[in-house]
DNA sequence: ACCTGAACACCGTTCAAGT
DNA sequence: ACCTGAACACCGTTCAAGT
């Protein structure tokens, strides 16, 4: 006769707030944003839709728990990294290749700002602005730029793989199909946008990423004496 | 009797695409995104639902239309400025102010990439960088490093426009609000977020938009000789 | 050619009723 | 305390029928 039980004592098959969360994100990984509906989840866990009100607020409350479970593990990843710089990399990749894992948590990072996801991203990278001896008073703008450019990659590269999703699959024959289109633009108002297409065909998502991240570290570096 | 009428002749009051998007924009810009619906348009523009399929695809066609016809009117406007770098950050401005304006646009750029929009601020900021000698080679990846930074930004803010919304109005408020959990976080957990809680509160969007395309331009100047 | 509006197949969310 | 599932109030989209 125990009388506080140690923790929650529960059926092994019953709902709880991680199951839910869990399988939302199985049901995101593979059907997309668009796949999760409170009937689909529900079907999955064998129950009604009514009951999944009970363990989450609503779909922005499910939504938003999802997300960050994928931004929580992946900014607590381990840095073996020895220098600020290199941290600053390679938190910002873990961010792009998550966000390549799991398109839709680009898709919530911009819709909802300043919650737990972002907070988290903020501390991770701030840590690092502050060893690269930014000085205080620019640390707030400086993180900011970072942030929003991860975002917007990130944002840009969930869109891109969601059409690639709902066309059939291709990803390079649809970069091929736009560069086409750029380069049979009206040469006299498109020149730029012309002579890119090639580069766009060719180009390198995530080394395009990272080349944007060193160029930001540049700008801070020079910003700031040396 | 003209075989051949100039133009297309029509009814003053009669369904057009045009009208249909502009009335779009109007009901985005007053009630949100979650207002624009084919019925309300249709109310508005004394029609059935129905009809407005004749002129339009379907609601993502009517969107990125509405989109595009901001980005265009933005993108279009005459740069008086000498410099490059005083162009760049005119066209980066101008794009912050509009998504200001129509916050929707923040989010219908951040989910359809490579689309009409997206040339047009291509080009046009990728003639300004050409105009400031990057290499060939490195334009693309140049442009699109300051593209993403540009639209992670406004996806952000057209966000939190959202979010103030929601709530009742007061935008300050909110970031108050946001700082003053920021800075009840665990110090040992959230010590860089904590530190910056207060920049958060005091902060302004548009200097902090402007900082971070310095930042690039600064990055970018610094990788290629001057 | 263009418009009408009822109808269809789906949503998120609620809630009385059960255990 | 937790779950069930029918019901409600909405969507986007279609389509036979009108002019």
């Amino acid at each position: 006769m125990v009388k506080k039980a140690r923790g929650v004592q529960r059926r092994e098959d019953s709902l709880s707030r991680e199951r839910i969360i869990e399988a939302s994100i199985e049901l995101l990984d593979s059907s997309g944003e668009s796949g999760l509906t409170f009937r689909a989840l529900a079907e999955r866990l064998a129950t009604g839709p009514g009951a999944i009100y009970w363990h989450v607020e609503n779909k922005s409350d499910l939504l938003s728990a999802a997300c960050d479970a994928i931004v929580a593990r992946t900014m607590d990843a381990p840095l073996p990294s020895a220098t600020p710089r290199e941290a600053i990399r390679a938190l910002a990749l873990g961010m792009f290749d998550a966000i390549d894992d799991h398109p839709w948590v680009g898709s919530v990072l911009a819709r909802d700002p300043a919650q737990l996801p972002m907070v988290r991203m903020l501390e991770r990278i701030g840590q690092q602005i502050r060893a690269l001896d930014v000085p205080d008073d620019a640390q707030w703008t400086t993180v900011s730029a970072l942030l929003s450019y991860i975002l917007g990659v990130s944002g840009q590269n969930a869109a891109n793989a969601q059409i690639a999703r709902e066309r059939d699959a291709d990803r390079s024959h649809f970069l091929d199909e736009v560069a086409s289109v750029w380069s049979q633009l009206d040469p006299d108002d498109y020149p730029f946008a012309r002579s890119v297409a090639k580069q766009l065909r060719d180009h390198d998502d995530r080394a395009d990423f990272l080349a944007g991240i060193d160029l930001i570290l540049l700008g801070i570096e020079s910003a700031h004496g040396r």
